[in-house]
DNA sequence: AAGATTGTTGCTTA
DNA sequence: TTAAGCAACAATCT
């Protein structure tokens, strides 16, 4: 599941590819993952440029170069990637991992490739979703605003202190999975980094929010920085789909130490076998012995 | 062959 | 007004 540090990974491979580079054309394959009319995605993007990409949780931001349209103001590109979408890079020469390609006008090689961006040169960045939980949709700066205000802050941003943390618990009374889970109270958690974090700060995943002490607040804190900040640095994890913006694999998944590892023992402990509940949602797993 | 997989939204309820 | 809880979505794998 492309979280933060995979949705991070993926920009800052991006940045070196795509950046300044003239939008031949787009082609679409399959409209549906598009929120906008395919003509006003197409109007936007095509003869423009992509002059630099952000990162808002889960949310890529892809800010174009050019004003287009009767009423000015740049246009962004949003790319929301959902459970198993994909967001690959290549050019034309180039043996894509997975087995996609894109050669010429229509020549979509795979049916989950939704969407190509074909840069001049002969670059391709290409859309691929299977389960299509993912969409990609154009926005006025207007429309960015918008988007952004359903964002807690940013985890790893050094604005993001305990403070802020203890001040987003006040009247929150669910259980402490579902408070990670949710992006209007951090931003960028997703049920593998929020079962690796509560593991790692030793707290139970059902603990309601308003029961926690002030050092377990304490320790979430620091585990969601620690826990992201080193998933980012080995390039996210690769569960099942994910792959970054070169189709290479993250490698965060041998650090994982309870996520899809439900029945095996705790690595902690040594004594425990990890559990697996449904909370949020959710599958949950947790060592009943380590968390508290 | 039914059930599990999860990010986000939108609806209902408190 | 704000928060919690839950179903729904989509396709594939076990």
């Amino acid at each position: 599941m492309p979280e933060l540090p995979e949705i991070e990974t993926i920009r800052k491979g991006l940045l070196g590819k795509v950046l300044k580079k003239p939008i031949l054309e787009v082609q679409i394959n399959n409209g549906s993952v598009i929120k906008n009319g395919e003509r006003v995605f197409t109007k936007s993007l095509e003869g423009n440029s992509f002059s630099d990409i952000l990162r808002r949780g889960k949310m890529l931001i892809f800010e174009t170069e050019k004003a287009i349209g009767k009423k000015g103001g740049k246009k962004f590109l949003l790319a929301r990637l959902g459970m198993t979408g994909r967001l690959v890079y290549f050019d034309k020469e180039d043996e894509l991992w997975g087995g996609y390609s894109f050669k010429d006008k229509n020549s979509f090689s795979n049916k989950h490739c939704h969407i190509a961006i074909c840069f001049e040169g002969g670059g391709v960045l290409l859309f691929c979703d299977t389960r299509r939980f993912g969409h990609m949709e154009i926005v006025d700066e207007m429309g960015l605003e918008n988007k952004l205000k359903n964002f807690g802050p940013e985890p790893l941003d050094k604005d993001f202190t305990l403070k802020v943390l203890r001040d987003i618990f006040d009247s929150k009374k669910n259980d402490i999975k579902a408070f990670l889970l949710n992006q209007k109270n951090i931003a960028g958690i997703g049920n593998i980094y929020a079962d690796e974090i509560l593991f790692d700060a030793s707290v139970l995943p059902m603990r309601r929010t308003d029961s926690l002490l002030p050092q377990e607040i304490m320790a979430i804190h620091k585990s969601i920085k620690k826990i992201l900040k080193k998933a980012v640095e080995h390039r996210g994890t690769t569960f099942s789909d994910y792959v970054d913006s070169s189709g290479e694999k993250g490698d965060f998944k041998k650090l994982l130490k309870v996520y899809g590892r439900s029945g095996e023992k705790c690595l902690c402990c040594k004594l425990e076998k990890i559990q697996k509940i449904k909370l949020a949602g959710r599958g949950t797993n947790f060592c009943g012995r380590c968390q508290k």
